[in-house]
DNA sequence: TTCATAAGTCAGTTGCCACTTACGTAAGTG
DNA sequence: CACTTACGTAAGTGGCAACTGACTTATGAA
């Protein structure tokens, strides 16, 4: 998860991720989406990805494709959730339901 | 949503945010769960987390209670999240879908 | 084989981040 | 008031991460 967490934490590499979330495209392709930014940067935003598990890459001929990876955004998915099935939200839940029930009385009366 | 991931990119950071999930807790509590880093170090730790919007300060006496603010994590957890919904997991929803018709099939023959 | 295209790797620079020690502040206690 | 407790802030340091330019590798075409 430490991996995939300072990937992510960057916000060209998660620029990436979103280009390459539907197509899969080659190297080139990503580094002209980065204009500001040489393209070595890319290879070595592309390579932390690779090895965070993020993105898959495919070889063609001279170029090489890549696409995202989801499972390897499991982990940072259950740990963000899992601030939400804790003890204080059950609370929140109560009270929502409390509210919501409230509301509907007000209805019918 | 940067200020979010990079505080949670910090393990020290993530594990504190476990700490006070279901607890509220004083600094020098958390601190005490970090031997072998300094207070100030947590002190800071615990700035970063507050101006992300990922803990809450409430000061009794002398001593300033933290607790989670799950809503900071919301825009990571969207961002995670669409991950899934996009294309390739609709193919695989759809391979589920077919896996799941199959086996209904199965058991009726 | 020679050249062109596509992309990764190397080496060096710069800026930022986490850390430490020392100091400041604010609330309670005698 | 002086003193303690509980924290935050300031200033300085070391290390790492992102970047650039130069070079290397590998595939395909002439």
């Amino acid at each position: 998860m430490q991996q995939a967490l300072e990937a992510i934490a960057e916000p060209r590499r998660r620029r990436i991720l979103e280009l390459v979330k539907n197509d899969e495209l080659p190297a080139g392709e990503i580094a002209n989406a980065f204009p500001d930014v040489s393209r070595p940067a890319i290879s070595q935003h592309l390579k932390v990805l690779r090895e965070a598990g993020l993105v898959t890459e495919r070889r063609q001929g001279t170029s090489r494709l890549y696409a995202v990876r989801s499972e390897g955004l499991i982990d940072i998915r259950e740990f963000v959730s899992s601030f939400w099935s804790s003890k204080l939200d059950a609370l929140a839940e109560v009270a929502e339901a409390a509210e919501n029930d409230k509301a509907k009385r007000a209805e019918t009366e």
